[in-house]
DNA sequence: TAAATTACCATACAAATGTAGGGTATTTAA
DNA sequence: TTAAATACCCTACATTTGTATGGTAATTTA
């Protein structure tokens, strides 16, 4: 049954599954309480609630979902992150040197969570110390919005030359300076049209876990 | 029908149907779903539905849930925090010398969310700043498990006299000796039995919320 | 090429669900 | 003291819900 030299993924999921899957997601997060049948057939056009018992049944074959047999409304997600933070952390930023990699891509089906909610915020943790004035640490977790217009002096992350940083935005008359709080770092000067820079969001909250420190 | 002087609060809820405002809660925040009519009756032993049915009804006409006609668990708490944070912040805590004024009391009915799940973390926003070198300021959320055993050097909250403060823990032989990091505060030494004196959790994380705060 | 998977459709059914209406006894408020 | 509100009970009903079963056409895999 299983293929050797490939291991499944999401991306095993078919684009109606996934579909699905997002819609559920989006209901579980937004609304708070998971779809009927009836409730995801509707929302697709399908005149049958037997077409998502279906897919329901292929999703969870998957590993994505977890059905409670004869519960309204029974169903679970599988790839989450039950605690504090709803959302998986998506990938390392680096608070200094653009050093880290950015994870594959930001909309790869690779990373579903944040592909499925690009409007809501998501995770990233930073390392580095650049931000350490900010009192942004490394280890921290940023809550990244995408769906915000960064104001002068604001903290973003963003994509520069395939690596990620997050840093203060200021932007200028022909040009966006990415500035770190640490005056070790020299802010980073774009021109404004500079292919490879995107600003990926608007950093909204800080979390930090203090659970795995070593006590003083 | 709407009393002049007093105004309503938690505890114009009766005992039972606090009891199952409790337990939707329970429900809700635990399991993930509300629960129906029938789970409900079911756990208190009510041998008819009706009867959830007619507490639901006056636990929505004062206003602690909303009920989504015609849905199945279409409960919906009202007193919630939405977004990030799925508790609310039960009070403030003085991180500096005790100044802040702890709730009327973490066990009351004032304070459903808290006094509800005890085994679970809860969130107390920091006043003061002499934790500033812990890296938590003046305004973070810190979420306090209470149930975990402090070791030397962890950041705990604790009341003492009647305020509550978020310190550095460190027992020693015949006391206990609460540390802040800012060399402005000097220690405070609780006698071991001192009375006034109560632990009431590990600080496990902290969270910041950055879209209030001016851009330097 | 044969077999499996996918993506829908339809029908049927028992159980669960929310709601309504009516009843009784006790406690609380006007 | 009279009227609400509370806290349960019961029966009844239309819908909703999850599930099962069977079918068709297209696509993918072996």
């Amino acid at each position: 049954m299983k293929k050797a030299g490939k291991l499944r993924t999401l991306r095993d999921l078919t684009k109606v599954q996934k579909d699905i899957l997002d819609f559920l997601i989006d209901q579980i997060k937004g609304k708070g309480i998971p779809p009927t049948l009836a409730e995801v057939a509707k929302h697709f056009g399908y005149r049958n609630r037997a077409t998502v018992q279906q897919h329901f049944g292929a999703i969870e074959k998957k590993g994505f979902i977890k059905k409670n047999p004869k519960l309204s409304r029974g169903i679970e997600l599988t790839l989450e992150d039950k605690f504090f933070v709803p959302k998986p952390v998506i990938g390392e930023v680096a608070a200094g040197n653009p050093l880290t990699i950015y994870p594959d891509a930001i909309d790869t089906i690779e990373l579903p969570t944040i592909a499925r909610m690009p409007k809501d915020s998501f995770l990233l943790r930073v390392k580095g110390d650049s931000l350490k004035d900010a009192y942004i640490f490394s280890g921290d977790i940023v809550i990244v919005n995408p769906n915000l217009e960064p104001k002068n002096g604001q903290i973003v992350a963003a994509v520069l030359d395939d690596a990620a940083v997050v840093k203060r935005f200021y932007k200028r008359k022909n040009e966006i300076e990415l500035v770190s709080e640490n005056p070790e770092y020299k802010p980073i000067v774009i021109e404004k049209k500079y292919p490879s820079f995107k600003l990926v969001g608007i950093v909204v909250g800080v979390y930090r876990n203090m659970e795995k420190k070593k006590a003083g």
